[in-house]
DNA sequence: TTTATAATCTAATGGCGATTAGATTACAGA
DNA sequence: TCTGTAATCTAATCGCCATTAGATTATAAA
């Protein structure tokens, strides 16, 4: 067959899509090139044409996940809303995001470790040093994003609105308590998206709140 | 070699912590039966000795997890303890295990996804039954594990103790944050798992018992 | 001290899966 | 319309890894 007309076309996006998909049902190392092509009626060798290799497609769907995840929640944290405002809307959204999307939510998850474990990404010397960059940075960023709700938690505590909790601690059980979300969350459940994040802020904010 | 002699004798809960340990490292794909041999100073080979093959070796180690934690859990439970008395107390235990031993923690949050996707297990036919029954039989418990928190939730809302909440969502969350301490947890940090488990107490028993 | 069994080892086997090589065809710009 | 590049495919290659076969040695029971 060789090259698709136009309109049959393979966005990148969409093989970063179906490789969080295959991810959440399998794992990094028992999803083969062949399960991610498939779904978008390549082949194996195809996918090589748009990643250098299955170690750099594994960063490509955690980098987009990540960066999703971000750009809704920033906003929210650099608005002048109360930090118990911004809280419940970083959870809702937040949420929102892992329901909507359960793949990569799972993958940010279960793949980071993936992730640590890479030891040859890319043949070529220069491919192995972008490779540990972006890596690096992905990092950053997940501390970035975890920061966000600590610092959150630290704004209402000096505020008052708070009472003085442990800030790291809180912000990481949060945040458990939220990924944990992507991993039992079955669309079409008891509740959806909207009512879990609702359960979630309360009980979160009645605890920071509580004298 | 062939046989060692009495005092250099490997038991398969050996095995299966050793197990553990390369799993929380590698993930259970990425786990090769050589990596866990070594660790216990035996070849690939030997382990087949012991366990049939290496899926119901991974069940085993989800198993000896999982009763361990029932095990330290439910005679909370069933103590005539109020029910914020054995919530602390339950999340105190918990966390003491995941600490205590993170290996067991990560894989009973990163492995079951991989005995989800199990599709050979042994040749027989009788292998093939027995796996599917042990399976199950595991996640039938781990249902009750949950199950314990949460009807612990619904007792202190029957007692007056806490407020109204929706007590399987509220489990669910708790479970999260717990979980998550085995995969951020590292000995000889900031905070031991007392403290931790401290921090998750005071969050989530304010919450619940605030008006 | 036999003898059966348990626990190990070394040496295949067989297959799968990532990756590369070498065409082939579509498209976009000149 | 030509030409270079983009996107795909088919067909190897190459290595690793689970698993099995067939010894070998320790131990325990008789």
């Amino acid at each position: 067959m060789a090259r698709k007309p136009a309109d049959q076309a393979v966005h990148p996006d969409d093989i970063i899509q179906a490789a969080a998909d295959v991810l959440k049902d399998n794992g990094y190392e028992a999803t083969t090139m062949k399960n991610i092509a498939e779904r978008v009626n390549l082949t194996a060798a195809s996918l090589y044409h748009h990643f250098k290799n299955k170690d750099f497609l594994l960063l490509a769907v955690l980098e987009l996940g990540l960066e999703q995840a971000i750009e809704t929640i920033q906003p929210i944290v650099e608005s002048d809303l109360s930090a118990s405002e911004k809280l419940q809307s970083m959870i809702e959204t937040h949420i929102d995001g892992i329901t909507g999307n359960p793949a990569f939510g799972a993958a940010m998850v279960f793949e980071i470790k993936s992730l640590m474990n890479v030891t040859t990404a890319g043949r070529g010397n220069g491919d192995q040093q972008e490779f540990i960059e972006r890596r690096d940075a992905f990092f950053e960023h997940r501390d970035a994003f975890e920061k966000m709700f600590r610092e959150t938690i630290k704004e209402g505590i000096a505020s008052g609105e708070f009472r003085s909790v442990d800030a790291a601690i809180v912000a990481k059980s949060m945040l458990g308590a939220q990924n944990w979300v992507g991993v039992w969350y079955k669309s079409g459940g008891r509740l959806d998206g909207e009512q879990i994040a609702a359960i979630l802020v309360d009980t979160f904010l009645t605890s920071l709140k509580a004298q």
